[in-house]
RNA sequence: GGGCAAUUAGCUCAGCUGGUUAGAGCGUUCGGUUCACAUCCGAAAGGUCACUGGUUCGAGUCCAGUAUUGCCCA
């Protein structure tokens, strides 16, 4: 068995390398990652969220699918049709932005090639791209179907989408409408809302002023977008304003312009704000616009899609707008227009693609009436039957639905799904899933759909049901839907989670998912979001290439606070790197010790199991509970700290130690060596979700001497509990044992005894079953503490020249000659005296409260009351040893 | 301007419905060629739980306010 050779064998640290690929690849092969429809089954289904075609793996995607990953591997090991859909979306914005930089480099425009060119090579590299992220995917062990992986864009989906505007249609819940939206100049195209992203920005407030008609007098407008003066129709006060109640019905020259412009009254200006006038620019801003309507104010639009102006804009015709805005205040300080220019700080809207400026932008575009979708979706949170986790996120989920505006869809692009709308020259419109062969009112052939093509969050909202289907009622729509649970990050709440909720509700009928799991997002070691621009990112692949991805899965996981964001930096992955190898090397130590042995792998009858052997199935069977309580309400990262602990500190470091023989040479006992690999596979079980690929490895080495163990932990069983090994009184018995394990090692050490050095010890004990647990028990102290002889007793002298330790019910003697250090000796002991000295006197002054006994529970005072008791014993009999101790 | 969250050891975080001496990992210091593991083993140092009040016999934990930070909305 143990080779005597002078030699120490070489180290083996675990090497995932020659680990993961293999595995995942037997287990596509096996096909085990398919959901089959199984009526006999639960069904338990999620859906990702779908990465989009232009992103490539980092480590937010890294924690958002380990996570999913875990819950769905868990089920499926708990006897559940686990099915995990794949797939990816679109992108319409993102995408186009990219092939059209391509082609900008290669000297051509899309107009230039024509739409149908242009799809065709955005297909092309969009396709390409999935798959790369999709098999990213793969590297990190996530176990999704990858025969059911959908894209936004194939061909069922692309039908859910057409279908899904068509119903709406019909419903009245879409329509067409010249609105203010936001317009990104930059990607040309309109967006919703909720795409806009309000960054903080120093600006100036310029103060302009506007000449009445008619007299020498100004009024002076405060504005942060002066040029947009060029589209002014009005100014505004507000009818209570005194101020300028007098100017009403007048009206001003517009400056440069020199347009003649009325005064109105109109409520929504603040008379506090500025000077208490402002400009009206119907066709540049949202509320200006609301005014416009009220007041049948003309509509001017000034700029052009490229954020230029146009005619309207006089000569300041074909600037940009950054430019016009700095000649226009220049030529208006010339003419004595500008009052005073203010440093303002303020909020402005940015496209969530580019972060360029949006501008609000008056134009024809078609929208969702969003009110009438959420109702349902309202009530679901309000009932429980929705859920987020943390569920503070229920209150910004509820204050964006109930305020909730209507959704501009269509985009300004080519690359997505186009408006299944088509114009005849009559002036029809027709909404139809295919080009209608001629019009139905005028019998014309000559229609023409519509250029745009909907936002990429009209065919996401639809993505749970979609991906199965949907509209088509397949079989999988039927048993896998509703999914379970929702995995994703709090940013698009409402782009997406928000959404998918209501369409479920409207199309469906029923929720997607019963409960939203929002985690946080990944920043770096300083605490800074990480961003490709900023460069900070970690490449969760690289993290795999030189950790494993076992180790990159449970260190996210160990180091992601519930709902908060973690901060991560290189090193954070070295700690499950050094877990993964920890579970690696005691199961090669349980497989060496194991020899030749034949017997079954199952738990020995009770009869033979000693103190140690239950102590670790009753630790086993709390951290099963504590695991599944924590999965279930989705607390990963405590599951996994609690296998973390018990898997390193109750199972390596104090069950493995403590069977251990004396000598390599002696066997270990065998009903202590089963319950060792018993419980060996229940950790990897256990852990599995976690780190799918060494539990694995491990559970296929065991396989080959136990022939009857599963083939692949894939399945299970999910470990339960057993009910019947929990036991505190044993757990403490243990724990005294540790206690005086604990306390020779630390008086050892800080003797500086050398490690090599065996000493007696010395225990006096009043307590007779302590007294008889430690005699019997002796061998332990032989192998953890480097004890000779122990000699254990109510009677027991200190021995001379012997450093002591008191612990509670027990007082532990080191006899120590030639090491004894006087100085140091008495240093500690009067350090732990005085720390009991505090405690003791805090334990005095509560139980010498007359209100305290008489308030506090019975249970409670007797529990201090035993604790004075024991502190001061403690404290006599250190005060004892210290005694002696002047006596050298 | 409104809302949400956070503030506990040098760092990153636990701490359930208020009740012993507030824990873990990393880092630091000391000591280690102990039958798997130096990606390891043993020991130690390190905290007026952001601040101010309140409730209570008792507050890291509950309440109110303040400060700082982050996020979301307008």
């Amino acid at each position: 068995m143990s080779t005597k050779t002078e030699e120490k064998p070489k180290a083996q640290p675990y090497d995932p390398k020659a680990v993961e690929d293999r595995l995942y690849k037997e287990w596509l092969d096996a096909g085990y990652f398919h959901g089959k429809i199984d009526k006999a089954k639960k069904p338990y289904s999620i859906v990702i969220p779908p990465p989009n075609v232009t992103d490539i793996l980092h480590l937010g995607h890294a924690l958002n699918n380990t996570i999913q990953d875990i819950l769905i591997r868990q089920k499926r090991m708990a006897g559940y049709a686990a099915e995990w859909i794949p797939g990816a979306d679109h992108a319409g914005i993102a995408t186009q932005v990219i092939v059209e930089k391509q082609l900008a480099k290669s000297g051509t425009t899309r107009r230039e090639i024509g739409r149908e060119k242009f799809l065709e090579h955005t297909r092309i590299w969009a396709y390409g791209n999935k798959d790369k992220i999709l098999n990213q995917l793969k590297r990190i062990g996530c176990s999704c179907d990858w025969e059911r992986t959908r894209f936004t864009l194939d061909d069922s989906l692309s039908r859910a989408v057409t279908e899904v505007f068509i119903r709406l249609y019909k419903k009245d819940l879409i329509y067409r409408g010249n609105r203010i939206v936001n317009w990104c100049p930059s990607c040309q195209t309109s967006l919703s809302d909720d795409e806009v992203e309000h960054e903080e920005k120093d600006g100036n407030l310029w103060y302009i002023k506007y000449k009445i008609k008619g007299s020498d007098e100004y009024l002076t407008v405060a504005t942060t977008r002066p040029e947009t003066m060029l589209g002014d129709t009005a100014l505004a006060v507000n009818p209570k304003d005194s101020k300028y109640k007098k100017s009403v019905g007048k009206t001003v020259i517009l400056p440069i312009l020199e347009r003649e412009i009325p005064i109105i009254a109109d409520a929504y200006v603040d008379p506090e704000f500025g000077t208490g006038v402002v400009k009206v620019t119907p066709a540049h801003d949202p509320n200006d616009f609301e005014i416009g309507l009220r007041h049948d104010l003309e509509q001017i639009n000034i700029m052009n899609i490229d954020g230029t102006l146009n005619a309207n804009a006089g000569k300041f015709k074909g600037l940009d707008r950054y430019e016009a805005r700095k000649q226009l205040v220049k030529e208006l300080e010339k003419k004595g227009l500008l009052e005073k220019t203010e440093k303002y700080y303020l909020a402005v809207g940015t496209c969530y693609r580019c972060h360029k400026e949006i501008e609000p932008y008056l134009s024809e575009q078609w929208f969702v009436r969003m009110a009438p979708l959420a109702k349902p979706a309202i009530e679901a949170l309000k009932s429980g039957e929705l859920r987020f986790h943390p569920d503070y996120w229920s209150k910004t989920y509820l204050h964006w639905m109930e305020n909730i505006r209507d959704w501009c869809i269509s985009r300004q692009l080519w690359w997505g799904h186009r408006i299944p709308v088509y114009y005849c020259e009559c002036g029809e419109t027709v909404v139809a899933a295919q080009k209608p062969d001629k019009c139905p009112k005028c019998g014309s052939s000559e229609l023409i759909q519509d250029e745009d093509v909907l936002d990429t969050w009209f065919s996401s909202w639809l993505w749970p049901f979609s991906t199965m289907g949907w509209p088509e009622k397949t079989e999988m729509l039927e048993y896998f839907y509703p999914t379970r649970v929702l995995v994703t990050a709090s940013e698009i709440i409402f782009l997406w989670v928000a959404r998918m909720v209501m369409a479920g509700f409207e199309f469906v009928g029923k929720i997607p998912f019963k409960d939203v799991y929002i985690h946080g997002t990944v920043r770096d070691a300083n605490g800074i979001k990480m961003s490709k621009s900023l460069g900070n990112g970690i490449d969760p692949l690289e993290i795999v290439e030189k950790y494993g991805a076992d180790a990159l899965r449970i260190s996210l996981v160990l180091a992601t606070p519930d709902g908060q964001d973690p901060w991560i930096s290189k090193n954070t992955f070295e700690g499950g790197r050094n877990f993964v190898n920890k579970l690696y090397q005691v199961s090669r130590f349980v497989q060496m010790r194991l020899g030749n042995s034949r017997f079954e792998c199952s738990l020995p009858p009770q009869e033979d199991l000693i103190l140690v052997d239950c102590w670790i199935l009753s630790r086993l069977e709390e951290t099963i509970e504590t695991v599944d309580r924590n999965i279930a309400e989705f607390k990963l990262s405590a599951a996994a700290k609690s296998l973390y602990s018990f898997t390193w500190n109750d199972y390596c470091s104090w069950y493995i130690e403590l069977i251990k023989p004396d000598s390599p040479d002696q066997p270990i006992r065998e009903a202590s060596l089963k319950v060792a690999v018993y419980t060996l596979d229940q950790i990897l079980k256990l852990l599995h979700p976690f780190i799918p690929f060494v539990t694995e490895e491990i559970n296929k080495a065991l396989r080959e001497r136990f022939p009857e163990k599963e083939k692949t932990l894939l399945f299970g069983p999910w470990p339960t509990p057993s009910g019947k090994f929990r036991d505190e009184r044993l757990e403490k018995s243990l724990e005294a044992i540790q206690a005086v394990v604990n306390a020779v090692r630390s008086v050892r050490s800080e003797m500086n005894v050398p490690p090599g050095k065996r000493s007696d010890l010395h225990v006096r004990v009043n307590d007779k079953e302590l007294a008889q647990l430690l005699d019997e028990y002796q061998e332990y102290f032989r192998s953890l503490a480097k004890i000779d002889k122990l000699i254990v007793g109510p009677d027991i002298k200190k021995p001379g020249l012997s450093a002591s330790a008191v612990i509670s019910g027990a007082e532990i003697f080191v006899p120590l000659e030639g090491l004894i250090n006087v100085d140091s000796e008495k240093k500690r002991l009067e350090k732990e005296l005085t720390g009991l000295k505090e405690q003791l006197e805090r334990v005095s002054r509560k139980l010498a409260n007359a209100d305290f006994l008489k308030n506090a529970p019975d249970d409670v005072v007797e529990k201090e009351r035993l604790r004075k008791a024991d502190i001061e014993e403690r404290v006599e009999k250190l005060n004892h040893n210290l005694e002696q101790l002047m006596g050298w």
